[in-house]
DNA sequence: TATTGTTATACTCTATAACTATA
DNA sequence: TATAGTTATAGAGTATAACAATA
């Protein structure tokens, strides 16, 4: 008789649970910009690229599919958080770049965040953060 | 002129990514046994508990609402894994129960799961997973 | 009145495939 | 023929509200 090791030692269990309780503290952090977590990711990106970026860097780095990305930028766009423009040297791809009001909204958006997550791990301690954060990205894919 | 943190060190993102990249592979690793993510972790829950559980806690548990439960449990059910009875000290509740074929079946998926996911963990070393592990129950809700 | 399970509905997210325009 | 972006569609997951039976 072999025994079933708990659920709640399961570590893909335990990493979507704990996402899900981000993602809805983030959901409630960033209602008030009219972003939602999606749409604060690609407006993310697209200030961290000076220079901007194409659609499939962007579903690229998000972890989403291509045909993902058109709505979310879609959206910023008609904001006017983001420009969309047909790059001259290769008219196939599209850059993405902030604008100055997109990059403000992010500034004030990320601080909101920052101080909401914080609020959640503040349990666990700096230094529990730092090595949770390198686990992380050694699992996350893209790196292959 | 403030910076902005990046994307790739936000806890929030890292888990939904870490978390998406997991439950695509048990996805995948339960398929063979027409299970899919969330009816496994129901059944693998109603394993754990020898004496049943009601579908309240059930909902509890997993971190779903209990509307959420009903159709799952429907799938097991007539797939005759579970067994669901009124209990008759209280009639509201129903308490779910892991049949014999249920057991089975759930030691297979889990031995499968665990096989995937210590591929994708292996790289991390034994050490960092149980501390990911006791980091994420630390976060994960349902204990305040 | 409060609780358990249930149904219904709308919305978001995910996964695929096919199309267009450029190269 | 290959690539970037786009459109369409179906399916899965999420969020709410309301209801029946029971306590």
């Amino acid at each position: 008789m072999t025994d079933i090791a708990p659920l709640s030692d399961d570590i893909g269990f335990l990493l979507t649970r704990a996402g899900t309780s981000l993602t809805a503290a983030a959901k409630t952090a960033l209602a008030p910009f009219e972003l939602r977590v999606r749409s604060y990711s690609v407006l993310a990106l697209a200030c961290e690229h000076a220079d901007g970026l194409g659609q499939r860097q962007l579903a690229e780095e998000l972890g989403l599919d291509p045909s993902q990305i058109v709505a979310l930028v879609d959206d910023l766009e008609a904001r006017e958080l983001i420009s969309r423009r047909v790059d001259p040297a290769d008219r196939r791809n599209k850059r993405i770049d902030a604008t100055d009001a997109g990059r403000t909204l992010c500034v004030d958006a990320q601080r909101a965040l920052a101080s909401t997550q914080s609020e959640i791990l503040a349990a666990l301690g700096d230094r529990a953060v730092r090595e949770l954060r390198q686990t992380l990205q050694a699992i996350a894919p893209g790196r292959e």
